[in-house]
DNA sequence: TGTACATCAGTGAACGCGCGTTCACTGATGTAC
DNA sequence: TGTACATCAGTGAACGCGCGTTCACTGATGTAC
């Protein structure tokens, strides 16, 4: 290596950061190469030495979000190695958590299903496997907490939550921040508690 | 009038099908003024004396969906009129279509809340306003039925349920045409029928 | 240790392209007389 | 009824702009001797 080790590698990985948080903000389609390479502080010549295309970029860095994404939903998985009534608490928790008005007002660091499903969905490729995967991950936990607190039918019911769950922030994006939207919020949550909660 | 009667309005209704169509199918960001016009059997110059601008399509062609949204969801309306079983037959059919693959495969003629929140919450503007409309009068529609039904907090349960089904077709649409895409609609319909159904 | 060389992450000018928008125009139509 | 005129929906060339991508280059770094 000629380089300070790993230095290219910090690069990129700072590179996907920013991609992450502005893509979420603002849709790959509204960020530029050169815009995500100078917030990263470098210039848009550089992008591709460390990607293929910007189509990659996407790809990768929705991967990114959900590897961030899994550290702050350990809440989750601690609860799930912990009791039973705990696990109902952090279930209940998390669901409020993915309903709150912050996690609508700061897409840049939410989770990238409400974000950026429809744009990368119509895309296809990598993105959406990408997508696909973390889609799949986040059913399975809940699941593993459904099946956890004795619900049958745990995967579809998982499946049914993260479904209301992705619409209710869309749909309270698309509110923007108005009392409306954080009616439509409470709602759902409160759909949720009902079912799900002690 | 120099032209025939209406035919610069029919001119304008046409364009109207035509891009309400595209943007649902592409999004708004992936068909130009051109395309639109193109495939409307005209030249993309004579768009501006009909439209100030391309954002001013998109709103106008977001309101024109849900106006014929609501004629192809009037059997709901129709069930309202009618006795009391009629509604949650009517509630659970209404669900199964919304929830089907027929819907997930065909977005140029389904709900615009599933193709177009994300995008269009981001740039806000009069097509988010048309957006906040149709959402508002699709809850209160799906209301009515549940109070029809004798549910109470029924304006609640119905935002819960609206959020649920624009969640799982945006989500069954990053899955693609998959099995995993069937089962997630199915489960979200039988979650549905399991808390509404006979 | 010191010097000459090879490497390569990052630079910045340049490219072709498609976009939204403008505008001078055309030619079919309805009106005035 | 026939003719000259006014209107205006639609045409198509042109514009400025930002985009993704390419590429010859630079200069800081590590290596070889």
């Amino acid at each position: 290596m000629r380089y300070p080790k790993d230095q290219k590698a910090d690069t990129k990985r700072h590179i996907l950061e920013v991609a992450a948080r502005s893509f979420r903000a603002k849709g790959p389609d509204h960020v530029s190469v050169g815009e995500v390479m100078s917030e990263a502080g470098l210039t848009h010549g550089g992008f591709y030495a460390h990607f293929k295309s910007k189509d990659a970029l996407v790809a990768e860095s929705v991967a990114a979000m959900f590897s961030d994404a899994r550290s702050r939903t350990s809440p989750l998985d601690d609860a799930l190695a912990g009791a039973g009534s705990d696990v109902r608490d952090a279930l209940l928790r998390y669901c409020r958590s993915y309903l709150s008005s912050a996690h609508r007002d700061r897409p840049e660091r939410g989770c990238p299903l409400p974000s950026l499903s429809a744009d990368v969905a119509r895309k296809g490729g990598a993105a959406a496997d990408a997508l696909t995967r973390g889609l799949g991950a986040m059913s399975d936990r809940m699941a593993r907490v459904l099946d956890r607190l004795g619900e049958d039918d745990a995967i579809n019911k998982a499946t049914a939550i993260v479904a209301q769950m992705v619409g209710a922030i869309t749909l309270a994006r698309t509110l923007g921040q108005t009392p409306e939207s954080d009616t439509l919020l409470n709602a759902c949550y409160d759909d949720l508690a009902r079912r799900y909660g002690a």
